[in-house]
DNA sequence: TGTACATCAGTGAACGCGCGTTCACTGATGTAC
DNA sequence: TGTACATCAGTGAACGCGCGTTCACTGATGTAC
């Protein structure tokens, strides 16, 4: 471990160090891009790592200079998928203003599915069936968590700025486990949610992904073909059914 | 094609000519079990005839006798998980009361996801993400068609019998294009409805497939872990979204 | 600045494996007279 | 009922292919004095 605090090191010596290790990052990320790409003709599960360094133009064996195995590979494009994804929820938050929590909800919600359309093959490679034999390591816990997080965070705010509006009242009791399982989401995620308002959170969540999922996978063929509309109505009727505000500010 | 007609086959001619076709079914049938055998090891694209015939103790080339081609095989499983997931649902409404539309909505929902735990793989099969490189033959669309058929004619009896108690008047104006797909859907499915409750029957729909996928995919580690009553919770809030009547008759 | 050494990237051959599909064949089962 | 022929199931060898991973190696880049 080459401590970069040192001061003998002169700015040239850093600069051709760093040339050896800029290197090294351009390959990694050209590994992860091709793997990518590899994403789409064939599936997780089909992902060779011969066929990437042959892609490249490359021994076979050099990819494992940069991976140590056909699985690290694997969680480097799951990781990076889920930070991606969480990205670009993240931001689609962002841009709207605070208050206005049912944009932002909308617009989260947008954000997911138009990053799912646009890389089908890496939605499926973390909402997809689990590749069979493939351990998800700690590591993507993480990066997993972001859109709840998101998602959570809005609701907590507009559950803290305009909990008058919100239905306080939920008519169906929460039974006590699962009770419980939402207080754990809450403290994670939207402190000081109630559980009623959580699990009607998780009851969205879900249908966002299934509704998802349904439109890559082609389980829409014949119904609600182009999904557009669907999409755009349902998450109306699911803001209001976690009991987001109508209007804005 | 020899006609099943023909006098001239005694009884026993006619035994014995099934005999071999005895054995031509009983083989096709073990190959299918073997080979859904195989899907919980190493998943639908890694499914090998080689494989296969080695586990049935036959030569591979032999299976070329039950199925031309390895997607053949693919196909027959597709076809008999979606058939049997149609025939759980199926019955699990069968044995309710006609005129408790929520108990029969409760049932049917908690047929699907008890299938679907209950092999997991072949829910895969069908509801994860598609096998790269393979397309589904016209064949799959009935079979596929049978839950969402179940689900359907609950509502359309509910609606007709109960109509004054389903919510009539839907606050959300459906988007026009929405409409007419919904429309479509209602001609196929539940004759009747509106296209505001087929719509968020569609919600519903999407819901309950992509909760059950979150379950079985991994992906309600550390929330909502044991999934049991959050999918009781769950399918109630969803009868009461789509709007059934809260009591049988 | 120059030299001696250590680190690292990349090579190419090899190991041992599995796959889908084809083909000419043997032997059993079914059919027609 | 018995014989001649046609159909079908199953065999085993072969084709041509791809895979992940290891290993001893060469040569370039970086480091310490």
């Amino acid at each position: 471990m080459s401590s970069p605090g040192t001061a003998t090191t002169s700015g040239s010596a850093k600069a051709s160090r760093t040339a050896r290790e800029r290197a090294r990052a351009e390959l990694t990320s050209e590994i992860k891009a091709e793997a990518r790409r590899q994403l789409v003709m064939h599936g997780a599960q089909q992902l060779s790592l011969r066929a990437v360094a042959r892609e490249l133009g490359m021994a076979s064996s050099a990819i494992y200079r940069y991976f140590p195995s056909r699985d690290d590979l694997l969680t480097a494009l799951i990781i990076d998928a889920y930070d991606a994804l969480g990205e670009a929820a993240e931001a689609a938050d962002r841009a709207i203003g605070r208050a206005d929590v049912r944009g932002r909800w909308l617009a989260t919600c947008g954000a997911v599915r138009g990053w799912a359309i646009a890389q089908p093959h890496e939605y499926a490679l973390i909402y997809g069936t689990p590749v069979p034999g493939y351990q998800a390591p700690q590591d993507t816990v993480a990066p997993a968590a972001r859109v709840a997080f998101v998602i959570g965070s809005i609701l907590a705010e507009a559950w803290a700025g305009d909990a008058a509006r919100m239905n306080r009242s939920e008519p169906r009791p929460v039974p006590p486990m699962l009770a419980e399982q939402a207080d754990l989401v809450a403290d994670a995620i939207a402190p000081g949610l109630p559980a009623a308002v959580i699990s009607r959170a998780l009851v969205a969540w879900t249908q966002l992904f299934g509704m998802i999922s349904f439109e890559l996978f082609d389980q829409f063929k014949g119904t609600v073909d182009p999904a557009d509309e669907f999409f755009a109505y349902t998450v109306e009727l699911m803001a209001d059914f976690v009991g987001l505000p109508s209007a804005g500010p």
